[in-house]
DNA sequence: ATAATAACGTACTGTTCGGTACGTTATTTA
DNA sequence: TAAATAACGTACCGAACAGTACGTTATTAT
């Protein structure tokens, strides 16, 4: 019944979602973003509400894809304990990329929004939830097939593990030493056994 | 030779201090400073130059007074056990009561401005290298003491707890069940053995 | 007392902010 | 093919932004 949208709108969200991950919220502008999704302003608004509105439709793409992420990271591996360190190096390992990464996305937001915004608060704590799960999950397979100590309290490890690696994310964005991380890491990981 | 400021610049500083400790540097207008500082624009730019001088002048009083907090608080304790279990419960505590904690500054200083301006990269840095150094002396005062285990790495052991100190300050900010923080704590410090 | 000087309050600068009104263009349905 | 409709680009809105010019007031040193 008329024209039909120039662009894709996830190519947009994609577009937009790196810009908020890469500066936050606040530090974005509007011309930032019409700028990098390569659409006009009112494309914007008529596609994806106001500014946050948008941000919250980047930041549920994201957290569905990290979740996916992860779980795959943690299936790839045999062991889960050499699952866990691939994870946990592997954060380090990009930060000290030649072009660093941008951190995670779900963490930048829940220090810079979920203190003064209810939404943004439960979206946050109900990825980290589900991550908690997604170790958890892992953990029980290791002690179920015998790798971990029959003794272990999956669902406790993997809420210590889920705090540690926001730590590390945090952490690598002040850039210390990777012996730092690699003695945390290692020291860390000794709970896994 | 000429008049005498009228306003007590540390109680300014400490007024600005607490506005970007709650809002962050984005979110804090100029407009917002003077009100909370109850002095007027040109009087902070003479007294603290400009906004980015500011937050830098407020961040550096923030950390020395946390980074003697710290210290103080794993001293008020004859057990390091009993000294990190009531640090990392504080956090819990401070974030759950009627009004809820500001977090970490420095720890927001990280997120929000450490990956993209390197001054605060190496401010933010400096203080959590500070903290593990604190931490390790904590340890190494168990250690002598026989509290703690002589096989302990007190170098490493602090660095864990550093990351997963900081994990904690993040992960308060979404509120999750406090259950999901006592597990994880009682986890992380069964390290500390 | 007076000249020098620095802090003060007011009022302003140009710029950028998030958001929108509106006329134009392209597509679809009838 | 024509009417309807929605996406488009342009150009704008008032408000808020960080930062400052400037005249006034208070304090100091001479």
């Amino acid at each position: 019944m008329a024209r039909t949208r120039e662009f894709d709108e996830n190519i947009a969200l994609d577009a937009a979602m790196k810009l908020f991950w890469e500066k936050g919220y606040e530090a974005t502008s509007l011309s930032d973003l019409t700028a990098r999704m390569g659409i006009q302003r009112p494309s914007i608004y008529s596609a994806f509400g106001d500014k946050k509105e948008l941000f919250e439709a980047t930041l549920r793409k994201y957290t569905m894809s990290h979740a996916s992420d992860m779980r795959a990271q943690l299936q790839s591996h045999s062991s889960v304990k050499k699952a866990f360190l691939a994870l946990f190096e592997g954060v380090v390992a990009e930060e000290y990329a030649v072009d660093r990464s941008r951190g995670c996305f779900c963490i930048n937001t829940m220090v810079e929004l979920a203190p003064h915004d209810e939404k943004f608060e439960i979206l946050t704590r109900e990825h980290q939830m589900y991550l908690a799960v997604i170790f958890q999950e892992a953990i029980e397979r290791g002690v179920n097939s015998g790798e971990l100590d029959a003794h272990t309290d999956p669902k406790a490890l993997s809420q210590a593990l889920v705090l540690s690696l926001i730590g590390l994310s945090v952490m690598v964005k002040s850039r210390p030493q990777r012996s730092f991380l690699d003695n945390a890491i290692s020291v860390t990981l000794s709970l896994v056994k």
